[in-house]
DNA sequence: AAATCGGGCAACCGCGCGCAG
DNA sequence: CCTGCGCGCGGTTGCCCGATT
């Protein structure tokens, strides 16, 4: 059996919130904070679930909340954060000051998977959608990978360069699970960044370790996962700090300095891999940009026009 | 002017995780 | 160690409203 609701729904308000649940709601954590939320609706008089009153209290009502429109800089970390974290959307939302992850799982849904798909990018693997199609058009005629030169009882990669008879579908396989490893250490850290977190000892990088105001210390960092959305970024403008209103919550990410600073937030996650044994794994894998992103083809990153 | 359609967004649902007893 | 509970998360739903026919 599952577990039991944690309210009795039947004498429970389901739908939208009024003006005056909002003005209760907001008065009680105003006065109490957000402590118990399964009690917050018996105390502040309201007949919502605890649940719903968390949601409504973290998704509209919770002071410095932004309501505007996303910037375009708030746009390309979405797609920057994506790219790296996938759908771990409360985590991309800690590095955007004032967002709810409701609020960019919501506009990541009905307009930036769009909007990738329109420029030709897979918005689940950021990857070209003609490599993918074409990967799938060898999916069929693929030989077994230990036919292909590598290990059949792992994904270990292989330098494209030195294997340019690599399979498309094969270089995914690899990508993926050496993605899924950068992912795992990049979400470690986000976590180890959010606030009232101490930084593991195991993990001393942080995320805002490497968001420095001088984006010129990170310039000679190589360019990788993120480089695609940097023509835009520059063009726009030179470095700017991503308006931090709110010192309390997640820090505000220098987003003028971002792509570099991700560049040398993932080489430092290198230094880090290499305490694990991928170090190799990786750095063949970011030895060539166009492993991400099929590069060298008609889809390099400059014809993104992200910025546009 | 009315009906229909589609996009955007607020809210709900179910699950996993962590913690306290 | 086990169990129950609360919290937070990601996926999904459904309503509202503007655009289109």
């Amino acid at each position: 059996m599952g577990r039991p609701p944690c309210c009795d729904k039947a004498n429970v308000k389901k739908g939208p919130w009024t003006a005056e649940e909002d003005a209760k709601l907001l008065a009680y954590t105003s006065n109490h904070g957000t402590g118990n939320w399964t009690s917050v609706p018996q105390r502040a008089g309201l007949k919502r679930c605890g649940k719903s009153c968390r949601l409504r209290y973290t998704n509209y009502l919770r002071p410095n909340l932004k309501h505007e429109n996303f910037t375009q800089e708030e746009e390309e970390l979405i797609v920057t954060l994506h790219a790296m974290l996938g759908s771990r959307w409360s985590l991309i939302a800690n590095q955007l000051p004032g967002r709810t992850d409701n609020d960019v799982k919501n506009y990541w849904n009905t307009k930036l998977s769009k909007k990738l798909r329109q420029r030709g990018i897979d918005p689940i693997t950021h990857r070209p959608i003609a490599d993918l199609m074409q990967s799938i058009g060898t999916l069929a005629i693929r030989p077994p990978p230990s036919a292909a030169g590598a290990s059949s009882s792992s994904y270990l990669p292989v330098n494209p360069a030195a294997a340019p008879g690599l399979q498309p579908l094969h270089d995914d396989v690899k990508y993926h699970a050496v993605l899924n490893q950068q992912q795992q250490q990049v979400i470690t850290l986000l976590d180890a960044d959010a606030p009232g977190a101490a930084a593991s000892p195991d993990h001393p990088l942080k995320w805002s370790d490497f968001l420095a105001d001088d984006a010129a210390a990170f310039e000679a960092a190589p360019q990788v996962v993120l480089g695609q959305y940097q023509d835009a970024a520059v063009a726009g403008g030179g470095a700017h700090a991503y308006g931090d209103t709110d010192s309390t919550a997640a820090d505000g990410v220098g987003v003028g300095g971002e792509d570099s600073a991700a560049s040398a937030f993932i080489d430092a996650m290198l230094d880090s891999d290499k305490k694990m044994g991928v170090d190799q794994l990786i750095a063949d894998l970011l030895a060539d940009p166009a492993y991400y992103y099929g590069g060298g083809s008609s889809s390099s990153t400059s014809d993104l026009g992200w910025g546009c």
